[in-house]
DNA sequence: CACTTTTTGTAACAGTTTGTTACCGCTTAC
DNA sequence: GTAAGCGGTAACAAACTGTTACAAAAAGTG
């Protein structure tokens, strides 16, 4: 289930988007005001960021500059500006695709799974995720570490489901979060913390100094690819 | 120089999105005919396929599944089919971008380099850094000195791969700063200087006489090549 | 050289983040 | 009904980070 940031200001058009998109299996993070997107896209690290040109209090361009500084996921313009002179600006400025509102949803949606898609490099419905010695059959929910099942709650199968699609990759909570339980994380919450506690034990890490499931201070967690 | 297969029968129009690549900086090579162009794409290994959907001899969707099968290169479909369902299952069998004709050549150009700028980003750097009897693997954020593994926390891993990453090159506080903390230096935080401290004190290096990690005053640190 | 200024090393402290356990309410199976 | 499992939350200990403070070292100045 992969996480996208929703940067739009105008709330009926958001819902709708966010409504759409989440009855298509993504998780939708909406954020309105424009000096506050480079912020989510930080702490989030969402799988794709939709902006809007016409936020209020930073002009769009700026903001998708200033976020491709420290983002390297895709960046999908939705706007009203149909010029092509504003589409060849966003394009050069970073974006990865640059939609004219107002978007056919179905076209919205296939252009938001074209991206992922090239960006994520693992296909999203694909049965069986393995990393070493660990095999996740997605559709029956079951795991198993060297052939030993491996029993594990809904939260902890969804959380090692989401860790292990993407090996390698730091992980923020807000976004393991969003991810697990599908809805906005208020930055105190420990439920990450105490699934990944959970989740190293049952799968034989040592917590003090951890090998398959790391913590990188002030950022999140990430499954080591070679350690199964 | 990226490589670009332009799949296309109209001759004129052919020859004229060709000069105004060319003229861009790319290199263009243009196949005419739908059986062929499987054949070419293989072939050539082309950095991007703009695909045509009405050739001669195959349907287009068709051969971008074929293409699909073997060819992970970016591929941007350009047609004058304009209807949503065309553009939906065009995205959904594997086309990156897709452009309707008649297609301003600007905004042309502007997708192609947008699609050329994700596929050739580097995907990652090589994953272990050594240097001397210190053993980096960055992907498992995992330290070693002559075989025996060192506990570094968060911080200090970032500092001492980026230091190692480039060895004998003095480095200022400023860039090691940023590098680590991932948000502007202030010019007075001695974050850096605690951090190189807490280094030299887990790696066995002397402090008043450091050999490892060198203090170059008034510019910033550098570690020492050969001193491990 | 003596003296001042700037830069660096590091201990120590406080605030934040994380690991883990315990507990409570809820649901499910029997 | 009870028992077991699950998920959220609180609580506390431990680890980590940034900052300050002060001593030491280096550079500048006459």
């Amino acid at each position: 289930m992969s996480v996208v940031l929703l940067a739009e200001d105008d709330e009926r058009l958001a819902t709708l988007v966010q409504d759409y998109l989440q009855a298509h299996g993504l998780t939708v993070v909406v954020e309105s005001h424009g000096l506050q997107v480079g912020r989510q896209v930080q702490g989030l690290q969402p799988d794709l960021l939709i902006l809007d040109l016409n936020l209020p209090g930073k002009d769009g361009i700026s903001i998708c500059k200033d976020v491709r500084a420290h983002y390297e996921g895709p960046i999908l313009m939705l706007t009203a500006r149909d010029a092509d002179a504003d589409q060849v600006l966003g394009l050069e400025v970073g974006a990865d695709d640059y939609v004219v509102k107002p978007a056919e949803p179905r076209v919205l949606l296939a252009r938001i799974q074209a991206l992922l898609r090239r960006a994520n490099r693992v296909p999203e419905d694909s049965d069986e995720v393995s990393v070493g010695g660990l095999h996740i059959r997605t559709r029956a929910r079951e795991v198993s570490l060297h052939e030993q099942p491996v029993h594990l709650s809904s939260h902890e199968f969804d959380l090692l489901l989401t860790l292990a699609r993407q090996p390698g990759k730091v992980m923020s909570r807000e976004y393991l979060f969003t991810t697990i339980c599908n809805r906005p994380y208020d930055g105190l919450d420990r439920t990450v913390d105490v699934r990944v506690s959970h989740l190293r034990k049952k799968l034989g890490d040592n917590s003090e100094a951890p090998t398959r499931i790391k913590t990188v201070w002030g950022r999140g967690y990430m499954l080591v690819e070679d350690a199964w």
